[in-house]
DNA sequence: TTGACACATTCAAATCTGTCGATATATAAC
DNA sequence: GTTATATATCGACAGATTTGAATGTGTCAA
């Protein structure tokens, strides 16, 4: 089991897949902490115990895929998106010729602004 | 378990990623039938029973991952590349700012290809 | 300091998964 | 026809995974 199994293995459980896309969410906030999805908000989304929640997100978190930081008492989690682009780039290589490019990156900053 | 949780799960065993990377390979070729990969290629590939390769070209059949085709008395195997091109679009959702283009696409693609 | 809260960890039960031997089925070769 | 080959399926077992109750740890509030 290398490295990229643990990353398969941590997104095969529907619990997981539904933190990962809850997080995802512009709009996740916690309730106790602004702007921030904390552990007892994915256990309010998921319907799981306490130590359920714990275990899914340690699971993400060693797969690198979320990350996690402390806040006082609470525990905020976000996705940790360079980690998702390793893997869909992994994953492209599969795609060959049916690879699709629907870009939506962040105009910000071009690197000769033609008119402002 | 919806579909996606079906892909996944079909991708979260290091037997089945060595399945997809080894019919990805555009050399692999079957040792009885011309340029294709049967189902004992893969036992040998493995080091695993009969019945666990089945077992796992089941799996990734099921996910769409793979596709079979029956020749005589085998089946060949080959990646299904639209199938990996709609996953990588979904993972790359989660890559945001960081997703890369990285585009090798065939300069002269065409309109039907032919051979995975 | 005491109590409440957020989260982690331990442990055990239930369930799921991977594996292989045995067997079935289907096709090819003879 | 018979026999050999390729693969699928069944049955059983070992190990992994998911889950929650109990418990531990650290932090904030009063």
């Amino acid at each position: 089991m290398d490295e990229r199994d643990h990353l398969f293995k941590a997104l095969s459980d529907p619990a997981r897949i539904r933190i990962i896309e809850f997080l995802h969410r512009p709009d996740a906030t916690c309730c106790t902490v602004e702007d921030r999805v904390c552990a007892s908000d994915l256990e309010g989304l998921l319907g799981l115990s306490q130590p359920a929640v714990s275990h899914h997100v340690k699971v993400l978190v060693q797969a690198g895929l979320v990350l996690a930081e402390k806040c006082g008492r609470f525990t905020c989690y976000r996705v940790n998106r360079p980690r998702f682009a390793e893997l869909q780039r992994y994953l492209a290589s599969f795609a060959g010729e049916f690879l699709e490019i629907s870009v939506a990156r962040r105009s910000a900053a071009p690197r000769r602004p033609s008119a402002n």
